[in-house]
DNA sequence: CGGATTTGACCCGCGC
DNA sequence: GCGCGGGTCAAATCCG
């Protein structure tokens, strides 16, 4: 029992009993068990250090020390505590069985209960009670040692405090997670009900081929012929746009599977199936990556010869979809879109990032000009997912993980896979729907009004070397911009880290205009080179590889496109949560040294080194839309 | 034993 | 037509 504080205190055990030091009148008296709470009043009339507990009317105050349960209740300003028996053998002593009622009278009083439980009582103890009657009894020990008391009494407030954040906070993660989960209970749900609908509305108009597909021509079915999907990777740009022949993605592989008995993960693709089953040249609107992939198909003319055996019963499921005609006049340059890849390059030294998927190596070659062979992974988190990467090590800096990706998942993804896939998503979208258009003018007015933001310290590239439309993410940092040398048929812009989350539906749709503008633009600028020729031999494991010593763009533009994708919160958040799940992954601790920081309350993605992370290169073939 | 990986073979487009 | 390079397949192999 603790005797020496001058004022009102308390000694405390780790389970919350304290003993008071200030006489406390006692409405009722212990023994008065008709009452279940006691009404505590503190009174300083006494000069000992003991606590004394007095019923109304006593002139005989005992001392009580007496346990206190801490997890006490706290109404509004009213403390209760219940306290504990303590030793019935002592006649000095009281033994309370019930509760305490405490009245605060003031301060302390707006602390959460839960503060209470460690350091208010409701009772004022600590600071408001202490009289200078108090204080005249006390030495200086005590008083000092009444101040250590209350700056430890502060430091658990704040500690209490910080407790309470942590709680907080670990409830919002639940919350954002349990958020996280339903929303993609409500795709996967969705996309189920959509295709039963489709499933349905095409039975309606089997009859009907003709008509609905000249409607599809014209986009106005293509929010019910086409499966929704969770993540575009460049290729959904609109519904309306894709009115492109698609078959399966994993036609070519998994429709095989029942001769080759190793890829049987076809079952619930039905839709690849049926589209065979009417040929591939009949298949349109199914879903973007099931066209990216059926366009590969054709650009490799493997279709026809590996495909000739799709299962005979393609209209089986309750998912199957007749396949309608294609429009035929699908050109080149637009086959030549759906192969947009996105290319992140990012400093790691484990073989993969993780970017939330599941991949499944089918191959590996060595490329040319690379040292390194280039791995092939096929995404396996759902059947049919034609979504594909390659990874390669950079021939010039093998830290360096080159990772391209190609195709639109056709299922939903976890968080995790969210981030790196909406950025992708974006990025490709961003490149893909480059076409000039009414908006142009519009942003460019738009940027040329923001031209003096500060340049990111990032980098657009545009090639035109590449058999395909790619945009590369450069996420690794070198301290020299000119380290690496650059292809000199690539034009480097100085651009914000950010990716639009979503392109559809926010204004980050308009970043296909800003890298058209760009490349636009370009031709305005003297100086700048803009390669058309044609490199075949030049392929993407070199492009993406060598992103270094492109002309640089005039900071005007640089600023311009900053502003512009800078003005999408969504766009800097998809990068930011990407580039958080690549730091995340094993060897990329590199870029916990370069990115500090990520800031996003103003769309802007800060980074301690401008000199830069979060270069975006693209790589575009204008003169080819064959490959 | 099933799934993932390896690896040689194959196919294709393209350039010469 | 041939060679080259990219991309994919699939049997063999590995691995948990």
């Amino acid at each position: 029992m603790y005797r020496g504080g001058g004022g009102l205190s308390m000694d405390s055990d780790p389970i919350g009993s304290f003993f008071l030091h200030k006489p406390i009148v006692l409405n009722s008296f212990p023994e008065d068990t008709n009452h279940s709470k006691w009404k505590l009043n503190c009174s300083n009339n006494n000069n000992n250090n003991d606590m004394d507990i007095t019923t109304k009317g006593s002139s005989s105050p005992r001392t009580i020390p007496f346990q206190v349960n801490l997890s006490c209740s706290s109404d509004n300003n009213r403390t209760e505590m219940n306290f504990f028996s303590h030793n019935k053998d002592d006649d000095n002593k009281v033994v309370p069985s019930a509760s305490a009622s405490f009245l605060p009278d003031n301060h302390h009083s707006t602390t959460p209960p839960t503060l209470d439980f460690k350091l208010n009582t409701g009772l004022n103890l600590l600071l408001t009670t202490n009289t200078s009657s108090d204080q005249s009894m006390v030495d200086d020990d005590i008083s000092a040692n009444s101040e250590d008391r209350r700056t430890k009494n502060e430091l658990a407030v704040l500690q209490a405090e910080l407790e309470r954040m942590k709680v907080e906070n670990h409830r919002l993660k639940d919350m954002l997670d349990q958020a996280n989960t339903d929303y993609n209970a409500l795709q996967l749900h969705l996309a189920n009900m959509m295709q039963e609908q489709k499933g349905e509305e095409a039975e309606e108009q089997e009859g009907f081929d003709g008509k609905l597909e000249d409607n599809i021509k014209q986009g106005e079915h293509g929010d019910v012929l086409v499966p929704r999907q969770f993540m575009d990777l460049g290729l959904a740009i609109n519904n309306a746009d894709t009115d492109e022949p698609s078959s399966s993605s994993v036609g070519r592989s998994q429709d095989r599977s029942g001769s080759s008995g190793n890829n049987n993960n076809n079952n619930n693709n039905n839709v690849e199936v049926a589209s065979e089953e009417l040929g591939s040249s009949k298949n349109e609107n199914v879903s973007d990556d099931v066209a990216v992939y059926d366009q590969e198909k054709k650009e490799h003319g493997r279709g026809n010869e590996r495909e000739d055996s799709p299962s005979g019963n393609a209209f089986a499921g309750d998912n199957k979809i007749p396949r309608l005609s294609p429009p035929r006049n699908v050109d080149q340059a637009e086959a030549t879109m759906r192969k947009a890849r996105v290319s992140v390059r990012a400093r790691s030294e484990a073989p993969m990032i993780s970017d939330g998927c599941q991949w499944r190596k089918y191959g590996q070659k060595m490329a040319k000009g690379n040292p390194c062979p280039r791995a092939y992974y096929r995404c396996t988190m759902a059947a049919g997912c034609p979504v594909r990467k390659q990874v390669q090590r950079c021939a010039e800096d093998r830290t360096v993980l080159i990772t391209t990706y190609e195709g639109n998942h056709s299922h939903p993804l976890p968080p995790a896979a969210m981030a790196m896939a909406q950025t992708t998503s974006s990025a490709a979208r961003m490149l893909l729907s480059g076409s000039m258009s009414s908006a142009d003018s519009i942003m460019n007015a738009n940027f040329l009004t923001r031209t003096l933001l500060p340049c990111s310290s990032s980098m657009a590239t545009i090639s035109a070397s590449a058999p395909f439309p790619t945009v590369t993410l450069d996420l690794t940092q070198s301290p020299n911009p000119l380290q690496f040398p650059r292809p000199q048929n690539q034009l480097q812009i100085p651009f914000p880290a950010g990716v639009p989350q979503n392109f559809a539906n926010s204004p980050a749709s308009l970043m296909p205009q800003i890298f058209g503008q760009a490349l636009y633009n370009q031709s305005k600028f003297s100086g700048l080179q803009m390669s058309s020729s044609h490199d075949h031999a030049n392929t993407s494991s070199q492009q993406l590889g060598n992103h270094t010593q492109q002309p640089q763009v005039p900071p005007h533009l640089a600023d311009t496109v900053s502003a512009a994708i800078a003005a999408d919160p969504n766009f800097t958040a998809a990068l930011a949560a990407a580039i958080t799940s690549i730091i995340g992954s094993g060897g990329a601790q590199q870029h916990n040294n370069n990115i500090n920081s990520i800031n996003n309350n103003n769309g802007n993605i800060t980074t301690s080194n401008n000199n830069g992370n979060g270069n975006i290169t693209s790589t575009n073939n204008n003169s080819n839309g064959k490959q």
